[in-house]
RNA sequence: GGUGACGUGGCCGAGGGGUUAGGCAGAGGCCUGCAAAGCCUCGUACGGCGGUUCGAAUCCGCCCGUCACCUCCA
């Protein structure tokens, strides 16, 4: 596995194109994190995901990496404020409607980080090495923006800050959007500030003494622009020069196109050099949004609040899906084609994690059994070949859907085994393991995993389940098949699937 | 208008000049008191029109369609 390298689709260079870090063997990236006013969903972690794998893609070929996932704890501007220029940023807005929950802004912006991080434990999601935060860094930003001043490569108005677009003759190399300033010129002179020399020109800093995050800059009280956030942490942590940096495909511009700007006029150089962003998802055919009912969060599909009738019945009944499921289902689709997320696709992924739980508990059983059994016939090669194909395919621009499909065939292999001998079993373990490493399927990483709906751990529940059970193998064993049938159909009510195994019966909760 | 991506069987979704994706659904079978679950077997599809080629779903061109971004957004 040593010679294998990843590619991924460039942004910056619009191809496929192997990934070399600049330091041999440690991939050294930047994952933009969300603006925690509201509870994250599906589609920013669909994003969050692909910074995942890409970390568990460089460590599963040998690499070292270090990587830094940022957090937005800054509110920045609504479109409300292109016509009402003196209107509040979004953070703001979420405070006017949740005043009730929280004391200030800052509340609000650590609960819904909070929020984020276990959602992200949810997801199985790794967590970065360093997640700073906005807030923390005003300093480094603001030093950032003196720079740009001093350089010139920023200009000071009776509003805020620019940056000179002028002073970039590269803007636009990332997402083509060179002549945005004749196409957007209009609008852009009446919304903005009159002392702005170019209408492309950018805030780096904005004065605003009202403002309910404010911090003491040269010129005055006020806040920082949003692109200058992730210009500065990631250049803190990662050095100014590093490897990648990835988003979801809406930050190409104006974001990192302005991130990419600053970087270089603050280090004279070219900082980055690959640029990989996911495509949104779509739910059910749509565009997600509040107004055609199909926005998720995580929390909606994991555990729904029982009440809200936006998320479908099914899921609601379960008490919420499986968070792995949930993952799945997000890798079924490669990052950056469309994505049409759906209920079917969900349940259908809930149905492949069960699979893999179903063959762990097969391993554990057989790596405790005693008994001697015949080795399965080229199980180690099978799943060998499943797991270099699944890697090949994580290596090929991310394709999750073509390494689950490998992945898959190990499943099979394990499944299909008359028998497993107790060296089986290990091999096969190990082999979970690595693919666990990879795709992040199998097991939980951690204790936010563990399902939380459902009513599993639930012994009255189990005890009652238990003796309508026996109840039932009675009255088969005395050939009443009518009351038998009859507890079946009531189990099955209570959300209960019967199987009858040669050895006795056994039962479990119906999934989606 | 500018920019980018994508169109594969009933559905999702890989692949990518001649040779099996996989899953779900569906059909048949085994098992079962009957079911369920499980297991076995079964699919020959690539938007349209041209071109290159011995051969194209795969390469090239054009067209049609879908999606996204162009200072709210992952």
């Amino acid at each position: 596995m040593a010679d294998r390298t990843p590619r991924l689709y460039n942004t910056l260079t619009r191809t496929t194109e192997a990934v070399e870090p600049r330091e041999e063997g440690h991939l050294r990236f930047y994952s933009c994190g969300p603006t925690v006013y509201n509870y994250a969903h599906i589609g920013n972690f669909r994003s969050f995901l692909t910074a995942d794998l890409i970390l568990r893609t460089a460590r599963a070929i040998g690499w070292e990496t270090t990587y830094v996932s940022n957090i937005t704890d800054v509110g920045h501007l609504t479109q409300d404020d292109l016509v009402d220029p003196s209107g509040e940023d979004r953070m703001a807005q979420a405070l006017e409607r949740e005043g009730e929950r929280f004391a200030n802004i800052y509340d609000l912006a650590r609960y819904y980080s909070d929020a984020l991080l276990r959602d992200w434990h949810a997801l199985n999601l790794r967590d970065p090495d360093v997640r700073p935060r906005a807030t923390e860094h005003v300093t480094d930003q603001l030093e950032a923006v003196i720079k740009l001043v001093d350089s010139g490569h920023a200009y000071v108005t009776d509003k805020g800050v620019y940056f000179s677009v002028e002073t970039a003759p590269d803007y636009g190399k990332l997402s083509g959007n060179r002549e945005a300033e004749q196409l957007q010129a209009t609008e852009r002179d009446i919304v903005e500030d009159e002392g702005k020399r170019d209408p492309r020109d950018f805030a780096l800093w904005k004065l605003d003494e009202n403002h309910l995050m404010k911090w003491h800059s040269p010129w005055g009280w006020g806040y920082p622009g949003w692109h200058i956030e992730c210009s500065v942490m990631g250049m803190r942590y990662l050095g100014d020069q590093f490897d990648l940096h990835a988003g979801g495909e809406d930050l190409i511009f104006p974001h990192h196109e302005c991130e990419v700007a600053q970087n270089e006029a603050l280090a004279g150089h070219e900082v980055i050099p690959y640029w990989v962003h996911t495509r949104f998802l779509q739910v059910e055919g749509e565009k997600m949004s509040k107004s055609k009912g199909n926005f998720y969060t995580v929390r909606d599909l994991i555990a729904p609040d029982p009440d809200d009738e936006h998320v479908p019945d099914a899921i609601r009944q379960q008490g919420g899906v499986d968070p792995l499921a949930l993952r799945y289902a997000l890798l079924s689709g490669q990052y950056r084609k469309p994505f049409n997320f759906t209920l079917k696709t969900l349940r259908d992924s809930a149905r492949a994690v069960k699979r893999y739980r179903d063959v762990q508990a097969r391993l554990d059983e057989a790596l405790q059994s005693t008994s001697e059994t015949a080795a399965a016939t080229g199980l180690a090669e099978s799943l060998r070949e499943s797991y270099e194909e699944a890697l090949d395919a994580m290596c090929d621009d991310l394709n999750t859907p073509g390494s689950l499909a490998a992945a898959l065939k190990g499943v099979k292999a394990i499944e299909q085994a008359d028998s497993l001998s107790a060296a089986d079993a290990r091999t096969a373990t190990e082999w979970l393991h690595d693919i666990n490493n990879l795709l992040g399927i199998v097991e939980p990483q951690h204790a936010a995993t563990e399902r939380t709906g459902g009513s599993d751990g639930d012994d009255d529940f189990a005890e009652q389940v238990e003796s309508l059970i026996r109840e039932r193998a009675d009255a088969r064993s005395a050939g009443d098949y009518d009351r038998a049938d009859a507890i079946r159909d009531e189990l099955d009510e209570m959300g209960v699937e019967v199987k009858d195994n040669p050895d006795g019966t056994t039962w479990e909760r119906k999934g989606l």
